[in-house]
DNA sequence: TCTGGGGTCCTAGGACCC
DNA sequence: TCTGGGGTCCTAGGACCC
């Protein structure tokens, strides 16, 4: 048996932590500058907001219906959810966090008849200890599992955990189980299924395997399998990630293109920092620039190229080096840009490099390691970006002017710095009550 | 004014081999 | 005039997930 532990409105129960007087009001959390709803509490979902939204088409909706919007806070949510994964991970044989507000147990071992209670007790001891109210799906198989933790917020007499333990309860469960619901079914898969027929999960188990193969792609045959308690997602275990990608539309247009370069540094450093955090080296590095899609009156452009290191890396200098290659040759004089990110992949193990032949230079190589482990000490413990690469700054405005006036005239311009949090807009932010000192909340005294 | 960010897996078709 | 058959590997794009 599988268990899924699931965070209810992840982020929005994140917010209401420190916020109990939010506990019975419509919220919502944004992404980032403020663009689209992200997350929403129950009150707001019945308001028929819909994930996904637009917050400028929102905005009047929200002051009439009093829905409190929230801008992301990934500090927050990062450590309100670690909270409640390591009690998870404490309470079950084996565990495997899947995304940031779900992880999955094994539960083979535990006493068969108490599994229920078992889930039970898991909701009350996370709630208690973390404020974070959690779902719980048991079942033969990850997908039914998903299906009984849907339950398990649904109805309330399921006390937050549903067990779905023998077959009657599975084809019931299956039989109230939209097709379009399911895990795994997205958007382009689900229209099919409702043209052959199929509307239900219960529709789509009783089909035989070989017409699933017939007319639908691998992935689908595993779902199939899955519904009639066939076991074969198969158990993830920690695994280093095989690409890793840092990307951000920007608050506003962006023509210039030193402007863009500085934040194409900055992606490109967050990505080596997450390839040494995970002890790996990257092989090619690739950027992607494009224009607003929605802004028809503009002109669109949208391009990316990569480029191949002939020794794999995860040295900030080499990186950003090389990702500001791939924007030149991609670069176009004259659009207006909106997004941009860098992606690395062909990742393998710091510990075993394939060095190059011609181009390794041993030395070079150990000093850009010192010298990134001493970076990234230095901004833990000050915090991000204390310490970042010149290109990852703004020369100031008038760097030209200053190159066509006589040299030595004018005192040096200011560097103009543009933190990675300045690009992006997050007007609506909670603080950060649980990482940073100023930020933690007092109780009990007041200020005067 | 204003529309997110980060991943994985599968597959068809092209390039290449003998 | 006329040009095979059988394979592997790589890649871009699609579909899905949270």
């Amino acid at each position: 048996m599988y268990a899924i532990v699931d965070c209810d409105n992840c982020y929005v129960s994140c917010e209401r932590v420190f916020r109990p007087d939010l506990r019975t009001t419509p919220v919502v959390v944004l992404s980032n500058n403020d663009g689209c709803v992200v997350a929403r509490s129950n009150e707001a979902k019945k308001l028929g907001i819909k994930a996904g939204m637009p917050y400028f088409k929102l905005r009047e909706q929200f002051s009439e219906s009093q829905v409190v919007a929230f801008s992301s806070n990934y500090e927050l949510y990062a450590d309100i959810t670690q909270r409640v994964m390591s009690i998870v991970k404490s309470s079950a044989p084996t565990f495997y966090r899947y995304s940031i507000d779900e992880a999955f147990c094994d539960l083979s071992g535990m006493d068969y008849t108490d599994l229920k209670s078992w889930g039970e007790q898991l909701h009350e001891k996370v709630m208690r200890s973390t404020g974070m109210p959690v779902s719980i799906g048991i079942a033969p198989t990850k997908t039914l599992a998903k299906m009984a933790s849907h339950y398990a917020k649904k109805y309330k007499g399921y006390k937050h955990c549903c067990v779905i333990d023998d077959e009657q309860k599975r084809h019931r469960a299956l039989e109230l189980y939209e097709i379009d619901e399911v895990w795994g079914v997205g958007r382009r898969v689900a229209p099919q299924l409702h043209q052959q027929g199929v509307h239900t999960a219960y529709d789509l188990s009783c089909r035989s395997r070989d017409w699933v193969k017939r007319h639908f792609a691998l992935p689908l045959e595993r779902t199939w399998c899955e519904l009639n308690g066939i076991d074969c997602v198969p158990n993830e275990e920690y695994a280093p990630k095989k690409s890793i990608c840092t990307s951000r539309s920007f608050a506003h247009n962006i023509k210039h293109f030193d402007e863009v370069r500085t934040l194409v540094s900055k992606f490109a450093a967050r990505c080596s920092e997450k390839l040494r955090k995970q002890g790996s080296v990257a092989a090619t590095v690739s950027i992607f620039l494009s224009t607003n899609h929605f802004r028809e009156d503009l002109a669109q452009y949208d391009n990316s190229s990569k480029k191949l290191l002939l020794t794999p890396t995860n040295s900030t200098q080499a990186i950003v080096s090389a990702a500001i290659d791939c924007l030149r040759a991609v670069w176009r004089e004259g659009y207006e840009y909106k997004r941009a990110g860098v992606i690395v992949y062909d990742i393998s193990s710091a510990d075993s490099i394939q060095t190059d032949l011609f181009d390794y230079d041993s030395e070079v190589y150990r000093k850009r390691s010192e010298l990134d482990a001493v970076i990234d000490k230095i901004n833990k413990i000050n915090g991000a970006e204390t310490v970042v690469l010149a290109s990852e700054q703004l020369r100031s405005e008038s760097e030209s002017d200053r190159s066509a006036n006589t040299a030595g005239t004018k005192k040096s311009e200011p560097i103009k710095t543009l933190t990675f949090k300045d690009a992006i807009r997050h007007d609506l932010r909670s603080p950060n009550y649980t990482t940073r000192w100023s930020d933690i909340l007092s109780v009990g005294q007041t200020e005067d």
